[in-house]
DNA sequence: TGGGGTTAT
DNA sequence: ATAACCC
């Protein structure tokens, strides 16, 4: 049987950068451990199919800091997050390290396990690009899930394999794969689907769907169904750029404003850095709060607001007093949701900047908004090419 | 328990 | 603005 591996179309030797090198063994290393390639194939209707590409990697962070830091690898490493260890290599695991274990246990069970900091996203956030990047060549609709899983719809690329090989004179070409059936359902659903007696994939299986419906609603007990049999047919949606940018700290206490304030302006002056760089002008801006609470869990409060067009105007051109306009803003927001004149105590603020826009005004006048991505490109070409948008050039 | 993200309501 | 989900 021929396997329908998915093959980089042979790109054009024009290495960007020697970091394109070492990302190598990050992805395609699957004999060192240090990746999962899932191929999936989901019918998609009576007679056709898809073909999904389910990048997973393990460990993403630690894999980051163990290129940063070649020195380390072959050491148990673990990355750390405040008294979290968030992640760990395979040689901290063997020793017991799991994941979001605290730095006591973990210290406990590995007293060697060496760590090292991770509450700066920076160099993952820019890693997990570069690798959604390089699996955009091979077919642009690529989703994201996080930083370290994307999705890639490859039907194109199997479909004009299957028709070389056929033109080839080479039959007896199947499709083959597997199909996922033990997705795990969130939190709160658990708990609806566990006082329904429902426990395993089995149960929910067999479960009555007009009963389901009526406990979860029909979009929730439709799709969750469905699940169970493997059968997901949801597409894969491109992600492109970044919807929103965020930086956020926890902390054991904040109890005063200035203090709030210092934090705040902190969290504003990386997000300003990353949102100079992505071009794109947020519109929107948003303050997080968490509460001090025995109930860690859910008690997040938030105040945004439109950015006054005029702070927009001066976001990219290096303008050095858009901190304090945007400061002023974040503690209105901040004085909305505390009142600080009562004694208060904070263990996490957020920074979210959103509704990013590529112009200040319209997109229109850009060409990029005439043009949309295609993905029926020719793939022995190394380029990318765009269909016209069916839209109106007029106005 | 971190520091991020997304979409739906 | 929040709720729910994902990693």
């Amino acid at each position: 049987m021929e396997t329908l591996g998915v093959e980089p179309e042979e790109e054009d030797e024009e290495e960007e950068d020697e970091e394109e090198d070492r990302m190598e063994p990050l992805l395609r290393g699957a004999a060192g451990g240090t990746q999962a390639v899932h191929n999936q194939v989901v019918p998609a209707g009576s007679a056709s199919y898809r073909v999904i590409v389910h990048v997973d990697l393990d460990c993403f962070y630690a894999q980051v800091e163990m290129i940063s830091h070649p020195e380390l690898k072959g050491k148990p490493l673990g990355v750390q997050q405040k008294y979290l260890v968030v992640t760990c290599n395979y040689e901290a695991r063997k020793l017991g390290v799991k994941k979001l274990m605290s730095v006591r246990d973990a210290k406990e069970k590995c007293p060697q396990l060496v760590l090292v900091n991770g509450e700066d996203l920076t160099r993952y956030r820019e890693m997990s690009y570069k690798v959604t990047e390089l699996l955009e060549e091979f077919s642009p609709v690529v989703e994201r899930l996080g930083f370290d899983e994307n999705f890639v719809d490859v039907t194109q690329t199997v479909e004009k394999r299957l028709q070389q090989l056929q033109s080839d004179d080479y039959s007896g070409v199947v499709v083959s794969g597997h199909v996922y059936n033990n997705q795990c359902i969130g939190f709160k659903t658990t708990k609806r689907l566990e006082s329904l007696g429902i426990n395993s994939v089995h149960d929910l299986q067999t479960f009555s769907p007009k009963i389901l419906e009526k406990e979860l609603g029909i979009s929730v007990a439709q799709r969750i169904q469905k699940l169970s049999f493997g059968e997901d047919n949801s597409p894969v949606t491109p992600s492109g750029p970044p919807q929103s940018f965020s930086e956020e700290d926890s902390f054991k206490k904040c109890s005063s404003e200035v203090e709030a304030k210092k934090k705040i302006e902190e969290l504003l002056a990386s997000l300003l850095n990353r949102v100079c760089k992505d071009g794109r002008k947020p519109h929107t801006i948003r303050l997080i709060i968490r509460r001090f609470s025995s109930d860690r869990h859910f008690n997040r409060e938030s105040r945004q607001c439109p950015i006054p067009s005029h702070v927009i105007q001066k976001l990219g051109t290096g303008n050095y007093d858009v901190m304090t306009p945007m400061v002023d803003i974040l503690m209105k927001l901040f004085r909305n949701m505390v009142n600080v004149k009562m004694p208060f105590h904070l263990t996490l603020l957020s920074v979210c900047f959103s509704n990013l826009k590529s112009l200040p005004t319209s997109k229109k006048g850009s060409i990029e908004f005439y043009l949309t991505p295609s993905s029926s490109t020719p793939s022995h070409s190394g380029k990318r090419t765009y269909k016209m948008k069916d839209t109106h050039m007029e106005e």
